[in-house]
DNA sequence: GATATGCATTAACTTTTGTTAATTAGTCAG
DNA sequence: CTGACTAATTAACAAAAGTTAATGCATATC
């Protein structure tokens, strides 16, 4: 499968601990599908525990709360998605995966990689790496909320994601941002004029 | 000493695993030390790697942007603080911590702590758990600022924290919330009438 | 006691955001 | 091609928040 050697390189590449027996076997235990845009991956309430690293395509997390969809992430190539609290704390989930653009995906068992990581402590190296990685992404972004206007919000996700816009409708941005979609479209309209 | 009394009894409740011996041992390694009101325990850009656990009184988290003062976290009674980014990714913390109100607090050093864990595996457990429950919290609180109005947020963190505005200045309560000291001012007047 | 300092509130005004609705453009199904 | 639907923008107005400054209050300092 083509899409295996760009991941095995990223891999490598991130975690240059990891020899091609590791990669192996996480691999074995792993899917790789293809998803069409709008399909759902997960969905509040359910049990499964799974976590999924985008090889191509866009996948957006989200929840609801007052029936109003509120975006929490935006996930792109390269990138473990999976709803962390969940499986920590083994609950249901509160947050939707959804796929925004087409999408190759390899997906995970949590479970599963949790009992690799008993015979492999490079892999519960990279287990425990991906929950530092999420912590750290939780701390900075609740400081950008606390001391960013949505202006500042806005040109910062643009700098991480500048594909963005062209792969979700911007109300999905907006909430993200924490503002409504038509103060969005006018911080847009500000933004122009320079 | 008669504060490890209440300590020992909420450990033990809380990890209910921990043996006595288990909990000696980390004491062994950790210092309770008191502070006045006003002392600052870390400094941004120190790369002292301390975790706390505070045993009476509230400890105060901020950072500074542009010269501004944003609080990113209370700590009270029975609560851990420490800076888990810069303790993960081993560069020097970007946030203050600072003593409240007066505070008796239990100091560890967590390489200390981490390397206790390679001796028993129960307080690697807790390692563990207190990096988890950190990342559910964060997870939490930037649901809360995407999709709560700042009087939302304000009236769960009275819940969560009753006796704050006694505690601190309500100025820094506002900049937890992402907002200014005067927006919070009329906040609290709208709320009073009902 | 007089003065200085810091904090919360209030006022006055500006800017931004929320809300609702209308308009426009694009996409999809028939 | 047409009608239905969705998304983005714009308009108009209301509500909320930011900014600056003034006031009152408590506390600390001399």
């Amino acid at each position: 499968m083509e899409f295996i050697r760009p991941l095995r390189d990223f891999l490598k590449s991130k975690y240059p601990f990891l020899s091609d027996e590791d990669i192996s076997m996480v691999m074995s235990f792993a899917e790789i599908r293809e998803y069409p845009q709008g399909e759902q991956l997960l969905r509040e309430g359910e049990t499964r525990r799974i976590l999924g690293f985008v090889l191509e395509g866009l996948v957006r997390v989200y929840f609801l709360r007052d029936g109003v969809d509120y975006t929490f992430d935006f996930r792109e190539q390269f990138e473990i998605f999976g709803n962390l609290d969940s499986l920590l704390a083994n609950v249901p989930t509160t947050r939707f995966i959804e796929v925004s653009t087409p999408c190759r995906v390899l997906m995970i068992d949590y479970d599963e990689l949790q009992t690799l990581t008993t015979y492999n402590d490079r892999i519960e190296t990279i287990r425990v790496h991906i929950l530092q990685e999420n912590l750290i992404q939780s701390i900075q972004r609740v400081e950008q909320y606390i001391s960013l206007k949505p202006e500042e919000r806005y040109l910062k996700l643009l700098a991480e994601r500048p594909a963005l816009p062209n792969q979700v409708p911007l109300k999905h941005i907006a909430t993200y941002l924490g503002v409504t979609a038509v103060s969005l479209s006018r911080i847009r309209n500000r933004i122009k004029s320079d």
